[in-house]
DNA sequence: GCAAATATAGAATACAATTCTAGAACATAA
DNA sequence: TTATGTTCTAGAATTGTATTCTATATTTGC
């Protein structure tokens, strides 16, 4: 990616978080890098392109980061804590990126863009299921409709995580990181 | 309400759940309610507006179904599980609403209209606390943090019904509404 | 029946996304 | 090296849409 890109999208986001994308102007962003609209536009063709592009490069670290975390675990157990952890940590180092991925996801989703996260989401989930499998036929973990996993493991986390970025938690998020990994391997054990 | 205020309100989630909050213009709603740009300003100030006062009115009903079913049960059991039925039922009967929600919950919490919310949000929070304080009392619910509750009972249904929303499950929320149930009871019991 | 407040209407305004036109930088091939 | 096409940058012009404004109607309280 072209340096231009990257500093469209590094001041598109500081802008974005301090007055949310629906009051940053093309021209806030284009004070913000000196890079002119034109060239703007050139790059990502208008504001959602900026939005969803921010959006997949956020989804991408985290991805890659759970996966690589992943390999490294032998038993369900740990395989399952670890997502938790790694989710947990992964928001308690880049909450910027957190706080904007969960608030434009729907965004994204719903926009004629967001084919593109459907895409790299199925892939993702579809290495998950190859690390799963295994320990569901082992019998460590409870046989269960693939598609309920997800908001076993990660659904507690999600919604405090979701709170603690809006500052609406008494306690730290990273203080509860055992917590909810302990909650998603009860949740999913035989 | 107005007959006016109710009919631009549903005219309105019509058109935003047809074209998204920001491909639809007042001149949408103008068309599809036959009610003037200026009395839609005089009811709800500005977009913003009535996009709170959706929001508003679907999570009260929620609120209202789930405090009454809860004021039914006895046991910690019983009401653990249906908070999490009470949940399911309502995304279940009121689809539209749910997406709407859920879609534009970070909005309306980012917005200055915001504070609304908080406050119903804060009495409502205060009236669960007082349902399970004697449960936690009674050795029933584990002692935990108040305000990670919430994200053990209903994090896993949420995350599930975001998706089902999105149309992107095979099988049907309902189906996993007693699923949802026992895995937040096995979650917060002794 | 008369103010005052509230509600409706649609035209006028202001602001911001997007498009357009022109030219600069860059690559590639003769 | 020059010719030629492609990508990139620039900012002015256009277009679309939220919001405001002014005028008129309707309802409410006295």
């Amino acid at each position: 990616m072209s340096q231009t890109k990257r500093e469209i999208l590094n001041k598109a986001l500081a802008c974005f978080m301090s007055k949310g994308v629906e009051h940053t102007t093309i021209a806030d962003i284009r004070k913000a890098s000196g890079i002119s609209v034109g060239s703007i536009y050139h790059h990502f063709g208008n504001k959602d392109g900026i939005v969803v592009a921010l959006f997949l490069t956020g989804m991408q670290d985290h991805a890659m980061q759970q996966e690589n975390a992943l390999a490294q675990c032998g038993s369900a157990e740990e395989g399952v804590k670890t997502i938790v952890r790694c989710y947990i940590d992964w928001i308690c180092e880049h909450p910027d990126w957190a706080r904007f991925v969960f608030r434009y996801r729907s965004f994204v989703e719903n926009s004629s863009l967001g084919e593109q996260n459907d895409t790299h989401k199925r892939a993702h989930f579809k290495r998950l299921k190859s690390w799963f499998t295994p320990h569901i036929d082992s019998g460590a973990i409870q046989r269960l409709p693939f598609e309920v996993y997800h908001s076993l493991i990660i659904g507690p986390a999600q919604d405090f995580a979701l709170r603690w970025l809006a500052g609406k938690t008494r306690g730290e998020l990273g203080d509860y990181r055992e917590l909810y990994a302990e909650a998603a391997w009860l949740a999913i054990k035989t």
